[in-house]
DNA sequence: ACCTGAACACCGTTCAAGT
DNA sequence: ACCTGAACACCGTTCAAGT
């Protein structure tokens, strides 16, 4: 038995990372495997490698719709309120992605390519869109022809705001201390020293 | 065929954590199963059973030992040189620990239990034990009384370098910027800002 | 050209049966 | 009491064979 055709390539793919979606949403890395989003597609696994080379590839090209999603929800806030108020409201937003989808936030970071592979130069990209969001946040801080510095500080944030969920939301902090109080604690006093005692180092 | 009694339970146990952490430390978690632990050790999977409830079991306790290891090494660095100093320090040799141990150092965070399962209490007060020297090195920035503050800020300086090693050596971060480079610049401001604004909020 | 079914080499976990 | 061997229900990945 074979040739089925009820569905182009490209509706394939579609559906194979619409049905990852789901299962990671619901149960993260561990129930995501290739068999189940075949099964869940109607397709046998041997058709997933037709489309995908590999399950680590369907699953990297997961991490680049939720870093998608991340920024389409990130990039609505406002910001013109000043760089503190800007930076607390975006990671706020961050903060609260997090809450509504822990695993496939948890995806994001918790998936390690093997030894040799390298994530794709796509989500790389995607990476360096949420970054730009804290520049802008920052923006007023800087004076012009210092967007080295500026994107320096932008990804310090950017892995401390993450550093502080990823342990919190894994509950490895000893709890009762709130994500928020400490995201607020990193921008209230980060930013002050920023004011008082500007960059040295540029990238 | 069955009975062997070549080693008591406790050996079983102490064999088959040095196994996991050889196999760790070689290929990450991805290598890291009960059927090779079992070979290396020269028993039958079954046996593994007898001492550890689960492989996460095996890996929740591997974790405790790795922690175990990051403190031997930390705690040996002299805290004298005033907070900015000896958080530098502190900073500096984590991050040697994570470029000496990588696949080690990524365990402790990559690794989460299924849904209902908590971590130990043991390895809850491992983590704590590093937080103390955190709070050792922030000690003059705080006045008597001030211990729950301290502590908030222990965490976050903590879950922040925590970030910026996570992020930094999966790739996550369009490199180019060292590590090292941006844990000064946390360092730096969030201690300048510390010195300028002090916490108002407590655990 | 596209898809299936079966195969291969692995998993985690359990447990009757042996000593 | 301790350990094995085999079993069960899964994996990722490949590929000859069918349409």
């Amino acid at each position: 038995m074979a040739r089925r055709k009820d569905h182009t390539r490209e509706e394939l793919h579609g559906m194979a990372l619409a049905a990852a979606w789901r299962i990671a949403e619901a149960e993260g890395l561990r129930g995501l495997t290739a068999r189940r989003v075949a099964r869940e597609i109607g397709y046998t696994v041997g058709t997933l490698y037709n489309v995908f080379t590999d399950l680590d590839d369907l699953v990297v090209q997961l991490i680049g719709r939720i870093f998608d999603a991340l920024y389409e929800e990130l990039k609505e806030l406002p910001l013109d309120g000043g760089p503190e108020a800007d930076l607390r409201s975006l990671a706020k937003g961050y903060i609260r992605f997090t809450g509504r989808q822990p695993k496939l936030w948890g995806l994001l970071f918790e998936h390690q390519l093997p030894e040799g592979k390298e994530p794709p130069e796509e989500n790389e990209a995607k990476i360096h869109l949420l970054l730009r969001l804290m520049e802008r946040a920052l923006g007023p801080l800087f004076s012009l022809g210092k967007e080295a510095e500026r994107l320096h500080v932008a990804r310090v944030l950017w892995a401390s705001l993450h550093g502080i969920c990823s342990l919190g939301s894994a509950g490895k902090l000893t709890a009762g201390e709130t994500i928020t109080t400490m995201v607020e604690t990193l921008v209230t006093h980060f930013l002050v020293g920023l004011r008082d005692e500007p960059v040295k180092q540029p990238a």
